[in-house]
DNA sequence: ATTAGCACTCCTCTGGGGAGAGTGCTAACA
DNA sequence: TGTTAGCACTCTCCCCAGAGGAGTGCTAAT
C-alpha cells in the first residue's frame, strides 16, 4: 500500500503540525500554513482517504485529525539518516561532553541531563555494562565481623564493589595473598571470560584457603553476573510534565511510577539492540504505561569495552526528527572521544 | 497565650479529621465524630476563638476550617515522645532492615525505599558522609592517557572513588610506590584529618614525584571536600502525587523539579540539624516550592563513623504521629544495628 | 455559658443555549 | 475525472443561571 505523492505531503504537514501545537489538525489549516496549491476540500477527501488507510484518527466527528502510530511509524522510517542539528546545538554537545569527567559514572549522569536538556524529554541513560571490559585491579579490603569489600577496577575506570562475606577468623595476610593472587591471575582478564574461568585448576593453584577462595569467587562472580551495578539514570523526568497529553494527573503518575521500576525500565531500554538506533512507538511498545510514548534508544560506548544504551521518552507526538538527529550525534561524539 | 482544654481539644479533632480527609471540618461532623459533651454551635464559637487567634483558617465564608500551619506546630510539638507503632510495622522494618545488604549504599537506597513504602509519602536519604569515618586502603589504578582511578575505602565499607590526572610518562612502579605509601600514612587516618594533614612533612618523606604526589593529593582531598560523593535518594516520589492536594500538575511539577535539584535538597534537608527529629512545616520551609509541605528529618547512623540524615517530604497535611514515631523508630533500629 | 433556630453566604453541580470549528456531502466546474 | 465552493450537520467548549447543600454567624432563649 504506497502513499501517492500528495497523500504523503499531507500526511506529514499533519504530523508536523500535530506534533507542534498538539491539536487536532483540520483541512483549512492544512491548506493556509503548507501552500501545497489545493483547496480545503480536496484535502478533506485525502483525509479522509488516509483515516480509512488507518493513518489518521479523529477524536470526535467534528474534530480535525491526529495521526496514528501507524504515521509516526511511516514518517520515522522515511527520515533521512543524516543529523540535522543546528550549530547551536552541536557546539552545547561539545562543550557539556568536553567537560573534564572524573568518572565514567559522571559522565553517565551528565549524560542524562544532556540528553533531557536537549530534547526536553525524559531521558534515560543505563550505567554501562563491563562485560567488553578487562578487569585491572582487585581490592580485597576486610572488615571486620565476617565482611570484606571487593572492589574491581577495569581498563575503563569502571568500578565494581560487592560485600563478601569471609570467615570471621581470617587474618589479615590471608586476605592480602587472596589479593595479590587474584590481580595476577585475573588481571587483564576480559569479565566475560571470568565467568568460565576454570575454577577447579584455579583452585589447586592456590595452596591454602581454599574454601575462602571459593566463596569469595563465587561472590565475585556473582557481581559480575548481576545487574545490581547496572544503574538507570534519569534525566529531566519532570520535563513530561510539561506536555500537554499528560495534563491529568493520572497519566503522568501512570509514567512516573513507571520510571521508578529501574528493572523494567533496564529491560524496556534493553530491548532495542544492536548498533542502530530505535525507535518504538506508542502500541509498539509492550508496556501499557507506554502506548503514549514513544522511546528512542541508542548505544552508546565509553571506550574500553564500556558499552551502554541511553534513550529518549517522550509522547507520541514527538521531534521525532531533531531526537534522533541528537541523539545519534551524541552517540558519535561519544565514540570519537573515547574511540 | 495558652489554649483551654476543650479548645485544644476541638483544635486536634479538627487536625486529626483533616488529615483524613483533606476537606475542611465543620462543626457538626466534630460534635458527630468526636463526643465531646458540646453542641455544634458552642464548637462553632470556639471554632471562631481558634480562627482569630490563627490556629485555623477558612477557605470560604461557608466551609469547614482547616489547620494553619501553627496549629500543626502545636500538634507536633504536643505529640508523646515515644513511638507508637502497629505490631506489623515493626515487624515491616525489621524485616526489610535485617535483610543482608551487601554496601552502604545498598542500605541507603533500601532505606528510602522503606521509608517511602511505610509512610506513603516520598522519602528523601541522603548518602552518609564520611568525614567521621577512618581511611582504610587507598588504590590508586593506572588507565593510561594521563589518568588515574582513585579508589578509597572506609572502614565502614563506603567507597570514595575519584578520577585524577597524572603525568601521561609515569611508570607503574611509581604509582605503586606511591600508592603504598598513601596507605602507610593515610591508613586509620580519619578523613576529617586527611584534609590538615601537613602537606609539606610528607612531601619531604616522599624521596620522588613531588609533583606527582601533589597532584594527586590535591584531587585526593578534593573528593572528599566536595560532595559529588555524597548522593540524594529519593523514594516513592511518586506518592506525592496520589494527594489530593496535588491533583494539579503544576503544583506537582514544582515539587518534581525541586527534588531534582540534588543540591537544593541537600541543602535543606541538611538544615535540621543534631540528633533531635526536625519537623519544618508549611510556611517554615524556606523554599516556596515547599510552603505547602512538610519536611521530616532525622540523623542516622552507620556504625563506623557514617553518618547521614534522612527525610520525609509530604503535604502540610501529613500524619505526624506515625511518620515521626515510623522516623524515630527506623534510626534507633540502625542504631542497634549497626551501633 | 450553652444551645436551638434561622437567615445568609458561598460553593458546586447541572442543564441549556450559543458560538466556533471542522467535517461530509452534493453539485458545479475545468 | 479530479477539484472546488457551498452548506447542512455534528460535536465540543464555554458561559450562565438556578437549584441544592453545607456551614456559618447571629440572636434569643434556657
Amino acid at each position: 500500500m504506497e502513499l501517492d505523492q500528495r497523500k504523503r505531503q499531507i500526511l506529514y504537514a499533519i504530523i508536523h503540525d500535530y506534533i507542534q501545537t498538539a491539536e487536532p489538525v483540520g483541512s483549512r489549516a492544512i491548506a493556509r500554513r503548507h501552500g501545497l496549491g489545493v483547496s480545503p476540500a480536496t484535502i478533506r477527501n485525502e483525509m479522509s482517504d488516509l483515516e480509512e488507510l488507518g493513518f489518521l484518527e479523529q477524536p470526535h466527528t467534528s474534530a480535525g485529525r491526529i495521526p496514528s502510530d501507524r504515521a509516526y511509524r511511516l514518517y520515522v522510517d522515511a527520515l533521512p539518516k543524516k543529523a540535522s542539528l543546528t550549530a547551536r546545538e552541536v557546539e552545547l554537545v561539545k562543550r557539556m561532553l568536553a567537560s573534564r569527567m572524573r568518572s565514567s559514572e559522571q559522565i553517565v549522569q551528565q549524560l542524562a541531563k544532556l540528553l533531557s536538556a536537549l530534547t526536553n524529554q525524559t531521558s534515560i541513560v543505563l550505567g554501562p555494562s563491563e562485560y567488553q571490559a578487562r578487569l585491572r585491579q582487585v581490592q580485597l579490603v576486610g572488615l571486620g565481623r565476617g565482611q570484606a569489600l571487593l572492589v574491581g577496577v577495569t581498563d575503563g575506570g569502571f568500578l565494581i564493589n560487592r560485600m563478601v562475606e569471609i570467615p570471621p577468623d581470617i587474618d589479615e595476610r590471608s586476605l592480602q595473598r587472596l589479593q595479590l593472587w587474584l590481580n595476577q591471575r585475573l588481571g587483564g582478564v576480559p569479565l566475560e571470560q571470568i565467568r568460565s574461568v576454570d575454577m577447579r585448576a584455579l583452585q589447586d593453584e592456590l595452596s591454602s584457603g581454599i574454601s575462602l577462595f571459593e566463596s569469595v569467587m563465587d561472590e565475585f562472580i556473582g557481581a559480575l553476573r548481576s545487574r545490581e551495578a547496572e544503574r538507570v539514570y534519569l534525566g529531566g523526568a519532570t520535563n513530561i510534565l510539561s506536555q500537554p497529553e499528560f495534563k491529568d494527573v493520572d497519566k503522568v503518575r501512570a509514567i512516573l511510577e513507571l520510571l521508578e521500576e529501574d528493572a523494567l525500565i533496564w529491560d524496556v531500554v534493553m530491548q532495542g539492540q544492536g548498533n542502530k538506533i530505535s525507535v518504538s512507538i506508542g502500541s509498539e511498545n509492550q508496556l501499557t504505561a507506554m502506548q503514549n510514548c514513544s522511546l528512542i534508544t541508542a548505544e552508546y560506548h565509553l571506550g574500553g569495552g564500556l558499552v551502554g544504551r541511553l534513550g529518549i521518552l517522550g509522547p507520541t507526538r514527538m521531534e521525532y526528527d531533531r531526537v534522533l538527529s541528537l541523539v545519534q550525534h551524541i552517540c558519535q561524539t561519544l565514540n570519537e572521544m573515547f574511540g
